[in-house]
DNA sequence: CAATTTAGTTGATTTTGTCAACTATTTTAT
DNA sequence: ATAAAATAGTTGACAAAATCAACTAAATTG
């Protein structure tokens, strides 16, 4: 056994106190940060409620009153007024529903578009100087944080978006360590492999490292918010043969296309390189990466039972013909 | 050369909007889930503002009226009526100042004291809410992802302190890649090593872990909110002598007093280890780090040419008796 | 098809926050 | 030393934000 156990697995109690006075303190703190407690928002003639309002009106398409009611919670009276405010002054537009004559679905009018563009880009601005005492290290630690804080929180629209993935595939200082993380890190939450897999990792990107030729292998890294969430490669083998290696994306970063995004780059590389056939290894246990390899062609030509980092599996080989 | 390089250097201004988007999801979200913008809390007789204002009463101890004011930026009439009003209800007591006629210092009554008390449970609770539908692993990574923002945006650019730095000697999933990407970040920043540094460092920990006893070798790693910043290891060696190795310190990490407390943690395992003597290896490069071993008791004892990484260098032996 | 529910409106009122004028001290400048 | 200015806090008048309850009109239910 090679791994030493120091602390308890139990949460204790005042580690909660400590978690839950952190929070409270991270509240007070980030509420006046932000100046989210004044009334007026950019000393603009609207209340932080009318923005919500509008925030509503313009995000959650054709919205009825009632839509805005449930989902700020403020009295039906209140927002009638507000509403009627917004349409004398030409922000919103009731569009009576046929199907149900006493609501009406709301839009924004050009108007109110355009006031909330600026409300937007005054927004931007306030988080920008608040950005800009921020070493570029910081700032993307911030931008992490607050992601990580919304996908935690189960916030809406909290998952990860391919448009924050930036997938390159050059090797710089650190890449190695992270990708020997990643693989510790996923595995062992994953499937409970133990520290002898992220050795046994650390071993395969030394011999591979040894190897490496950027004509003919390479490694792409996809990161969010300058943090190493995802990665692929393939290395070149004899009789122009291809083999696909640590395709991995940390489970946040599944379902929005991103597994799909890396290995279209690796196929396509292995097209460039002209290989006949492209293989890769891995386990049954790896139930979900099977079916993506199935869809992007490849085929299942080989089951051997093992007994790897704890765990007994059978190593699997899977072959795509190019 | 093994390195090839793709992307360009300069941060792309659609990351810099994607994360200027986030941060304001963010602060949408945040705003929303915690209901920091309902007026009644936790449907008390109390406005957001009342409850400020006593929290300010609490913790900014004997603090006058202008000092609330300052702090909480609201209208001196409005808050001279909340504190009238406070005074009536018996939460908060005036204390005339003797040097100054027109001030008093605030404080507050075993009443206030026992209602703030009520408000923090009530706050907690709704925290505990919150938590209670993540894993702990998520919990704990909630606190670390807020602790990091408030501090991050709290003291821009400002020096780490060694209270937020957690020194720990078990190794979980994810330590090797860190320690590997500690070392290849580090060394590459300050003298410009190549990524092959970076697989050396990859080889070392690989045949360490080979060796590894929890009995007769240690790692300390040293982490702030969540990631590893610093580190230092004692390896047994025949003759009862013990090797120094991996002690590194991020940059930004240093001068607060967390080197000494790794070495002290160090030291002190080989005196329980009962070693004649402690010895390390580093080049002439490391100056500070020199330094830091004299400190401590090592005196270097050799010193020999070599050409490793790309740069001509001197391999150094320091020796502490013990 | 009467009774009930739902969507939204309106009037009355309270709560919350703002502004300006004011008093009583303390500090500053001459 | 003393007049002028600044500071700490109070008060009155008022405006804005939010709530409550009673209401209308349409849709749904039994």
């Amino acid at each position: 056994m090679l791994q030493e156990t120091i602390t308890a697995k139990e949460p204790i109690i005042s580690q909660e106190a400590a978690l839950i006075a952190g929070i409270r303190k991270f509240n007070r703190y980030y509420t006046s940060q932000l100046g989210l407690l004044q009334q007026h928002i950019f000393d603009s003639e609207y209340s932080l409620t009318d923005v919500r309002v509008l925030y509503e009106v313009q995000f959650n398409g054709k919205t009825t009153a009632t839509g805005i009611r449930e989902a700020l919670g403020i009295d039906p009276g209140y927002l009638s007024r507000i509403l009627r405010k917004f349409e004398k002054q030409g922000l919103v537009i009731k569009h009576p529903l046929p199907e149900d004559g006493r609501s009406s679905h709301l839009t924004l009018t050009a108007r109110g578009e355009k006031l909330m563009r600026t409300m937007n880009e005054l927004s931007d601005n306030q988080i920008r100087q608040m950005l800009e005492n921020l070493a570029p290290e910081e700032q993307t630690k911030t931008g992490e944080a607050m992601r990580q804080l919304r996908y935690l929180l189960k916030a809406p629209g909290g998952a990860p978006r391919l448009e924050d993935v930036e997938i390159r595939h050059d090797l710089r200082p650190g890449d190695l360590g992270n990708i020997v993380r990643l693989h510790g890190e996923v595995y062992a939450k994953e499937y409970g492999y133990n520290i002898e897999f992220e050795q046994y990792v650390m071993e395969t990107i030394g011999e591979f490292m040894k190897a490496y030729d950027p004509a003919k292998d390479r490694v792409w890294l996809a990161s969010c918010f300058g943090e190493i969430i995802g990665m692929i490669a393939i290395i070149h083998r004899p009789d122009r043969q291809g083999q696909l290696r640590w395709f991995l994306l940390r489970p946040d970063f599944r379902g929005i296309g991103l597994g799909r995004a890396l290995m279209d780059k690796a196929m396509e590389f292995c097209r460039q390189q002209q290989f006949k056939e492209v293989y890769l290894l891995t386990t049954n246990q790896q139930g979900t990466a099977a079916s993506i390899y199935t869809k992007h062609g490849f085929m299942k030509t080989a089951s051997v039972p093992e007994t790897l980092w704890g765990q007994d599996l059978y190593e699997e080989r899977y072959v795509r013909k190019m």
